[in-house]
DNA sequence: AACAATCCCCGCAGGTCAACCGGGGATTGC
DNA sequence: GCAATCCCCGGTTGACCTGCGGGGATTGTT
């Protein structure tokens, strides 16, 4: 799996709240976690996490929820995945002193880069986008 | 870190292995080990599942050790890396039914296609040579 | 003012997995 | 025969992912 749970949660509540971005309502934690079938309590931490990320806006009390803190189409994915998984720490101290090992970080590097561009070329717009496409390819089946 | 230790150490060994494929000798695990730093009984394992893999071949008893099994410029890291990693699990059962999560499913099968991608076009060789040719712009950058 | 809905914060637990260690067996060159 | 080397298999440790629970803060509604 190329994301981890925690990741995926955050994302698909993030396309959930894309789609109602432009009514300017807000989604609660449960409703999201109902419809996804995904553990309540856990969701919470990742909507906090993409709040403090400045990602999410969030009310309180009654009617409360949370709300893109954005338009979906300035939220890059990579955003999202660094605020959610955490910083790569900087490979600290001791490097591999060996010329294998160099040439080797030569290709991660190259490996990182990849998934950066692509992690950085896609917006939460461009997920709903193809949600969407794929819903109506499924309704066009269905008839 | 977009590969795991137990990766690394394996191409690693490969790129020992590769440097030496032309004289047709051996290379045994301790002394890769102690070369590069890292544990030997932990080596061996990598260097099993390599052979299993057909990647490396291996003569036992006093002067033995390990070479490569076939030319390192017929040995792409995408199988280096499957054998070492294990065969990723084929979405087993339950699909979280969802058009959000398809979406995602979607982004997820783009990033491990370009990873693919880049892992199948690499061979063992260019890795030599990359080795090579950073060793020789350091001997440059020293004079 | 009271109440209830909702988010907020923090710590804990259980399971899984990566990284590594150790013991003993099989092969084989010298 | 002996020692070097690979071979096999199981155990351990620590981190991390996933998820749960308790209680507190905020705020719309009545």
């Amino acid at each position: 799996m190329a994301l981890s749970a925690k990741t995926q949660y955050g994302i698909v509540s993030l396309i959930e709240l894309a789609a109602i971005y432009e009514q300017g309502s807000v989604l609660q934690v449960a409703e999201i976690a109902q419809r996804q079938g995904i553990p309540d309590r856990y969701l919470e931490q990742m909507l906090t996490t993409l709040r403090r990320a400045q990602i999410l806006r969030s009310i309180r009390g009654p009617r409360g929820g949370y709300q893109l803190a954005r338009p979906p189409a300035e939220i890059p994915l990579l955003q999202v995945i660094t605020a959610l998984e955490g910083e790569v720490a900087p490979r600290s101290g001791s490097e591999r002193a060996s010329a294998e090992f160099d040439a080797l970080s030569a290709l991660e590097e190259r490996l990182e880069a990849s998934r950066r561009s692509i992690l950085e070329g896609t917006s939460v717009q461009d997920l709903l986008d193809q949600r969407n496409q794929l819903a109506s390819a499924q309704a066009m089946y269905f008839i």
